[in-house]
DNA sequence: TCGTCATATCGGGACAACACGAAATGATGT
DNA sequence: ACATCATTTCGTGTTGTCCCGATATGACGA
């Protein structure tokens, strides 16, 4: 029952994965439901081309976006769901570092 | 009204501070409300004297933990009011970003 | 005032992250 | 098969992070 010393893998990538201004920007773009090529979120965020793939990569491995073929281009979209699953392990993560000092214990997912 | 491009300031020392396997560790020696010296978190997770004055000012920064002098000590504890608070704004960035196709609009802090 | 103890700051070395251009991959149309 | 276009992967230079030992600051007691 000894709580684990970090976070587990999946929530460590999300992390690093928004911990950046230039990604942040990104996900901005995705705001609204939309849908982007690597090439339109480069040339809005004024990034080289094969940067702009890295650091999609990055958000896709974090579970921020999601990535589909269409043809030759690759359609990118932010993922809701998982997004939402990351940000509730870190708040259970918070919650047991920073206790109010009358808390519950929490369940092991 | 256009959305700010990125996180503010606060918000963005709170992820940088969190989004590190070393300082995680950290902060979970502060469960259950402890307050720990520098040296004593020093000793715990086996980092230098100086490293851990650093990261610990990392998250200060970060609004994670508090400091308080006792004499020659300074004691840090959990900020947990903060905490709730930069998690809030990060979650209200991220439905931005990634919108339940019927999301409504968010109010602006 | 002087010595001591805890913490903070400084300077540096090793290593990872960021951004780029160039080359490789993969899919489409001719 | 070939050319083309979007994307990915590779190699590189630059910058930033992590951790350290050494030195400075600041508080306390003799």
């Amino acid at each position: 029952m000894t709580t684990p010393q970090t976070l587990d893998g999946p929530t460590q990538d999300f992390l690093k994965a928004i911990a950046s201004e230039t990604r942040q920007q990104i996900m901005m773009l995705f705001a609204g439901g939309a849908e982007l090529t690597v090439g339109e979120v480069a040339d809005r965020c004024g990034l080289g081309q094969s940067t702009t793939s890295e650091q999609l990569a990055i958000l896709r491995r974090g579970g921020l976006v999601t990535a589909t073929r269409a043809g030759k281009l690759v359609r990118y979209r932010a993922d809701p769901a998982t997004i939402a699953e990351r940000l509730n392990d870190l708040q259970g993560y918070l919650a047991d570092c920073c206790p109010p000092p009358s808390a519950q214990p929490r369940r092991s997912s």
